[in-house]
DNA sequence: ATGAATATTGCATTCGAAGTCATTCAGGGT
DNA sequence: ACCCTGAATGACTTCGAATGCAATATTCAT
């Protein structure tokens, strides 16, 4: 009648294969001779408990090695201190992740990672994340405004990470993309007078892209260059390679100024105007990018490039991330940093 | 005295925003009429339900926008579907994650991310991950011993990526250094004839450097070369740079075949050798690489280099851990691929 | 020493879903 | 109409930790 309850003794074989069984606090409680309430509480900082509990139960804890349930304790605070990190291509996001995780994994959360092959299955990727109670999502990659309807639904914090969605009340940390594409021409044209511009783009709904894009046509339009042929590509070193010839078939020629919506392209273009048209870059052709990945500083390509400030956007997108799971009611903010102009050697004087 | 159980009633302002409470299968039962042992039977594959339940529950599920919180189920099935994937630095591994995580994903498994910055931490990393209940772990850094021993101890299904452990009974998918190091040196003996060898090694503590510069060296013994200068590197692009001064520093020339612990340092090398010693490569010197990575096959570097078969890799890793995670009996096993050497253009003919 | 105020502690309940078990229901055979 | 069988369903408990509240222990002032 009255429900007996029989918290699970295991403290019997604790000795032999601590093997598998998880030691859980009951466990504790009965190796100290306490209440599990007691164990709980000295895990909990600011918490009420003697000196002497306190000792005890963590002499238990030692001989035990217990380690509190981060999943089970997150049912009940409803805090399960795990955010999910949504990118598109993990080849695009190396340093990204690696400083996002570091910097979660410094205020205590833990970066659930979900990566899109292409960007096609988005859908898929929330559905799977709905199964998680996480403390918020931050985004690398494009979502529907119905799907970010979503989260404001279910009051899950989400920033995205060097998206933007104008006219969206949605949070994130971008880049000044087109500041930055401004940038560069004018370094274009201050170092040498071009005749002809090309601009790689990116993937076509690419918003970064054509944000990029914009900012250059924008640029050289002040300068009085309008006549500028723009090809597709889709980020990648290759799509760089393949632009190159693009550009002949639209142009007629090469050009002696091209610019690329980001680096990895940039390297192709570069590596194709050397090694298939047997030009010189900086000699005969000017070449820029943009983000400041690692490889674009290298010897062989000195490309001239703006960097994004990873660091800085990292620091401010997980801040911003915590600042809401804990005051949900925070309105949505837009941060925008100002990328770094890198200037290397692959611009023509 | 009858103890009165309100399972949680936000049924009410459902309408108003669906906000802040999570749906729950409570709630789902209630909307529906039926019981919430119905409702947790609707998602599980093979269970007894009428259609008509089914349907019914179904109908609630998606006027509430329903999800099965993952977290909470993994409480009573003890199966979190949960992995933890610890790496040592981000930078190394972008497509090694990529696959690991894309893999995961297709079986239903999500991804805990840790990293190192400097693997030093690795301590309080595994603090960390003992506070989750993870199904499994692949480790693609150093553990020490009795780190290892922990995972045994707890019942967690271990497995190292590119890591072995001779004498250790523990878990492992690599790719095999000494015969791909072998692979590289044939190929530069065959070429060509070098007068003098470089090898550019990885950090001291590298078990994964010292394979490979072992395997390096005993294959140059075997065509009779014992003669070689090894200089330490840390795996990075500007470690090569500075590799190729350590090794004029020790041999008083430039050698003219470089074997390179792995590709970053290789081409830090030709560019160093290109842009410094203005030197042609592969015209006064051969040098090889190690690991396939993207940017070796670019034309600027061309570099004839042992590629890591990283899905096979990925696939086998993947699948040993869940076999692992559903039979915990099975035995540590080793798993060994032979890498794929890609012919570039950087060895002297 | 005594009562009030404060600090500790334990009990019972809760989080959300799943499993156990007993009960109920539908259908079939006679 | 009646019994039997297997399917369908619901009540209750469980997973591991946290917490409100009540019970108990200390401390302090008087």
């Amino acid at each position: 009648m009255v429900k007996k309850k029989s918290p699970n003794k295991a403290s019997s074989l604790q000795e032999a294969g601590a093997h598998r069984a998880r030691v859980t606090s009951y466990d504790v409680a009965a190796h100290a001779g306490v209440s599990q309430s007691a164990v709980s509480r000295c895990f909990k900082p600011g918490a009420s408990v003697s000196k002497k509990m306190r000792d005890r139960v963590m002499k238990a804890v030692q001989e035990l090695g217990y380690r509190p349930n981060a999943i089970a304790r997150g049912l009940i605070t409803r805090r399960s201190n795990m955010v999910g990190v949504v990118v598109s291509n993990l080849n695009f996001y190396p340093e990204v992740l690696s400083e996002l995780n570091k910097r979660f994994i410094a205020r205590g959360v833990h970066v659930l990672l979900f990566s899109l092959d292409q960007e096609s299955d988005v859908g898929s990727i929330l559905e799977q994340m709905w199964q998680y109670p996480l403390d918020g999502v931050i985004a690398a990659a494009h979502l529907a405004p119905e799907q970010i309807a979503m989260f404001e639904e279910r009051g899950v914090p989400l920033i995205f990470y060097n998206r933007s969605y104008q006219d969206v009340p949605v949070s994130s940390v971008c880049c000044d993309q087109t500041e930055g594409e401004r940038m560069l021409v004018s370094q274009l044209a201050a170092s040498s007078t071009h005749k002809l511009y090309g601009i790689v783009a990116g993937p076509k709904d690419s918003v970064v892209s054509m944000q990029r894009t914009e900012g250059a046509k924008q640029r050289l339009a002040e300068l009085g260059v309008t006549d500028v042929q723009v090809v597709p590509g889709d980020y990648t070193y290759e799509s760089g390679r393949r632009a190159v010839s693009r550009l002949v078939e639209v142009c007629g020629r090469v050009p002696d100024a091209i610019v690329c919506a980001n680096d990895m392209m940039a390297m192709g273009c570069m590596d194709e105007l050397r090694f298939k048209h047997d030009l010189d870059v900086p000699g005969d052709v000017s070449v820029v990018g943009f983000d400041g990945v690692k490889a674009a500083s290298w010897a062989s390509f000195n490309l001239t490039t703006v960097a994004q400030p990873v660091e800085s956007m990292a620091e401010a997108v997980v801040t911003m991330l915590l600042e809401r799971v804990d005051n949900p009611e925070m309105p949505p903010e837009k941060r925008t940093f100002s990328g770094v102009l890198r200037a290397g050697g692959s611009i023509r004087r």
